[in-house]
DNA sequence: CTGAAAGCGCTTACAG
DNA sequence: CTGAAAGCGCTTACAG
């Protein structure tokens, strides 16, 4: 391995003056410059991360906790992918973690240990004991996608109420009153909003949804499968389903299929995220899409303000807002 | 922030003690042990992971380069996991690049200015000049799923050329003679590997495909659905289509949908790597699937081999096979 | 069993 | 404009 020594040797000159050509400094000679500059070619040097780390108390790189990125029909990868995208514009690099809530530990010892410069949170949850210690000791952190109320550092989700709201004006405007919901009963606040914003924007319109229609369930196409075929087998069923997210969605509509009901003309379903499945042929799936770009660059913004000047004023929530799009399974023509 | 020192002062050892402590070294005398622990707690102390790795010249992590991590219609987003899985049970943490062929530099710059102890290339091609030049360094790499031949690293692959074979030999055991391939002309091995089987085996069988029902493609549904569009549309059309991953496959699936074509009655569709939604009832694919998590657990033998012992000995090639998985698209039983 | 000390490879005041 | 030196926070021979 190649040194900052072997590099100033070879060009004659001091271990310090090639920590300055190496940033640039402006108090360098030409001539100088130009004998380390092709000393570093000669050599390949590279500078290690660790002793400028140390030295500098800063790495370049961001932690990014989420769950679930590996599952692309939830909207977590279209989520990490803008984040990347903005950290990197940004000159940052970024760990990712995972390994789902359980690796919230993971992100903050890596702040304590100074493996990161600071972290985003996509799924945070309440319960969530190490996230709280990381914020009381005011590390730099930010949630995104879920929030934590009166959490003590940043955030910025959109309006999953407002979200599931239209959903629901839009099942009300098609002329369907037997309305079901299918997930949002658990601890996760993303899901419960989408459900409550449902709930609420039908019973603006004046209907109810039995509590028969609105078991609870888990996040899976399994799940969507299993309670699909549970609401749709009965003699009375509803005539239009939100589920909570795609995943749901397509395993509803799986669901529909197997049990030959047409959608939408006997059968209305939206899902919630449009992940990129949604606008296949085979689903073509109306759904609610969040401004992820948005979310992530704000996110990238905040985080690093409070990286390069620790106490930057009090903390601050912002809040998107969200798109219906509208595809065959609530009735619009098929692309 | 805490360090050994303010842990030392606290417990009234020497630093050097609170570092044997850490290490939990027998050395040390069972009260001054217990002195040290409270200490640790009273103060929350976690070691500084730049200062550690500088003097031991490890960092306990491994990077990780794969495309599309975050499109789950490619089978990397399970190998990923599995590989994470395989990392975590022997103590190591991952860092994963996601910018596809193009963090390969990132990746080796990592090495070189000691980020990570080794990397695992899962989407490595024979162009990939910084990963040639990491080689001969001789640091500590390993290539699973995409080979590279002769290249100075140990790899881990499957049998693509058997897989592809597979698929041959099943259409022609239904009776079909009208084949046609889509992808695998492109540079990326894998992809080649199991086009090359695929004619192959029909060769063997004495059928040949016609050069028209075997055109260039990209990886991408949109892809899948245009040749299946133009394959599918003329009045004399393959019976049975081989498509080089599953992503076409659902494209060519959704084709053959919105041309009314029957499946498998008018036409047999097979994928390759069985990635979730393969199964779903949506598609309900035959597909090949690969051994993923034997691909990884050795990756990662291999690699921490080689942080362990520098010089272990001459690189190996390993490779297993796959295997034909059946369903509804080539005439098995729905699920 | 414990401590003092060297040193990992940088960055950055401090002199000159 | 350049160099000598301190120091970031650890680990680990070396003494005792």
């Amino acid at each position: 391995m190649v040194t900052s020594r072997d590099v100033a040797r070879l060009a004659n000159v001091s271990q310090a003056t090639v920590s300055r050509v190496l940033h640039n400094s402006p108090s360098v000679s030409e001539d100088i410059r130009l004998r380390v500059l092709s000393a570093f070619k000669e050599t390949g040097y590279v500078a290690n991360v660790h002793a400028r780390a140390m030295r500098t108390r800063r790495t370049g790189i961001v932690g990014v906790v989420s769950g679930h990125i590996v599952s692309p029909w939830y909207f977590y990868p279209d989520l990490i992918d803008a984040i990347g995208t903005s950290l990197a514009s940004a000159g940052q690099r970024m760990i990712l973690w995972n390994t789902g809530d359980s690796s919230e530990p993971v992100a903050v010892d890596a702040i304590q240990s100074g493996a990161v410069d600071g972290v985003i949170f996509t799924t945070a949850t309440s319960e969530s004991e190490a996230l709280k210690a990381a914020m009381v000791k005011g590390a730099p952190i930010v949630l995104t996608n879920r929030s934590i109320e009166g959490a003590a550092c940043d955030q910025v989700t959109t309006d999953n109420v407002s979200g599931g709201r239209l959903v629901a004006r839009h099942f009300l405007e098609g002329g369907h009153t037997k309305l079901a919901v299918v997930g949002g009963q658990g601890v996760i606040s993303t899901m419960r909003q989408r459900r409550t914003g449902f709930l609420t924007g039908a019973a603006d319109g004046g209907v109810t949804v039995p509590v028969r229609w609105d078991p609870p369930a888990d996040y899976t196409y399994a799940a969507g499968m299993e309670l699909g075929m549970q609401l749709l087998s009965g003699r009375d069923r509803p005539t239009a389903i939100f589920c909570i997210n795609d995943l749901l969605a397509f395993g509803v509509l799986d669901a529909a299929r197997r049990l030959k009901i047409a959608v939408p003309d006997d059968l209305w379903v939206a899902g919630y995220d449009d992940v990129e499945i949604a606008s296949w042929p085979a689903f073509d799936l109306t759904t609610v899409r969040q401004p992820v770009s948005s979310l992530a660059q704000v996110a990238v913004e905040m985080l690093l303000r409070r990286i390069g000047n620790e106490k930057a004023g009090p903390f601050e929530h912002r809040q998107f807002s969200s798109e219906l799009i509208l595809r065959a399974t609530t009735g619009a023509q098929p692309a």
